[in-house]
DNA sequence: CGCCTTTGACCAGCGC
DNA sequence: GCGCTGGTCAAAGGCG
């Protein structure tokens, strides 16, 4: 399966690397565009992740996992597996300081056409073509060692989260990616500067060495497509999930204290949307001098 | 039956 | 040159 695609990314490289597709891969990574994102989670998004809505247009297969060095969360790896060609791939990430953030990074775009726009906003009513796959967490699992750390870590900032999760609902109106983290909604953050500056900084740093020696740089890019514009999105996102269990399904995965890839994956749907209207992802990709 | 998740191992790049 | 870390692959198992 991976072979497919694999080869395809090396194609572009060097056909002879074939044999060599990590290493060639591993060039890429450098060479690729990159899109970092950074979503600041609710607790409501776990259950999102349950209830199964339409991560995105796309579906993502994930096929790896690591532990990343200096962060208690584990970094998911995934593929696209909407398209057997499609090169797309994703990491998914936890801010090390910020349990509730997100960082999505996005590798490679898709080859293939995503599902309408139309069709996408439809799917704010219903539900995607495969929610089973939506199931699955793009966030990476904690160890139960990891676990109790962030329990902790989310215990101290979620005393003031949990108290809101209850207006899950509330989300679609909030817009900005101030300080109001503590809504239970899912929040693009304009600048990593919120919380993973460090993690952002990091993934960003290859890339944007010579373009985006600032963070603010970053900060316009994400700040104008995510924040500025479509509130949109917001709305479409919070009719991904339901409302209705989201308060119940709220105790539940505030215990679990897993990550929920809905709202990632919403993320992801509302980049999707966007590349097919007009603004395309590579408003935001990061292009590597 | 097919697809996806999980987990361990392997490989390559980078830093010291 | 060695060790560490990150990224990917492959096999096994589970679920719808």
């Amino acid at each position: 399966m991976d072979d497919s695609l694999s080869p395809k990314l090396d194609s572009e490289v060097n056909p002879k690397d074939l044999g060599k597709e990590t290493q060639a891969s591993k060039r890429n990574k450098k060479m690729i565009q990159r899109t970092v994102v950074t979503v600041k989670l609710g607790t409501n998004v776990g259950k999102q992740k349950n209830e199964g809505p339409p991560s995105d247009f796309w579906s993502w297969r994930k096929y790896g996992q690591k532990p990343i060095k200096g962060s208690p969360y584990p970094r998911g790896y995934y593929k696209c597996s909407t398209s057997k060609g499609c090169s797309a791939k994703k990491q998914v990430e936890r801010c090390r300081t910020d349990a509730s953030v997100l960082i999505i990074t996005y590798t490679s775009s898709h080859n293939h056409p995503g599902p309408d726009i139309s069709t996408t906003a439809n799917l704010a009513d219903q539900p995607p073509p495969k929610p089973n796959q939506v199931n699955n967490e793009e966030l990476p699992a904690l160890s139960p060692k990891e676990e109790q750390q962030k329990q902790q870590q989310e215990h101290e900032q979620g005393q003031g989260n949990k108290k809101e999760q209850t207006s899950t609902n509330n989300a679609t109106t909030t817009t900005t990616a101030s300080e109001d983290a503590g809504e239970d909604t899912f929040y693009y953050i304009q600048s990593p500067i919120s919380c993973s500056r460090d993690i952002i900084m990091d993934q960003e740093e290859d890339p944007f060495t010579g373009n985006l020696g600032k963070t603010h740089t970053h900060h316009q890019t994400l700040g104008n497509f995510v924040l500025d514009e479509e509130p949109l999105s917001y709305s479409q996102l919070m009719c991904f999930s339901t409302p209705s269990k989201l308060s119940e399904e709220n105790d539940f995965f505030d215990e679990l204290e897993e990550l929920p890839t809905s709202s990632s994956s919403s993320f992801t749907s509302y980049m999707g949307m966007r590349s097919n209207n007009n603004l395309s992802e590579d408003m935001i990709p990061v292009v590597p001098s």
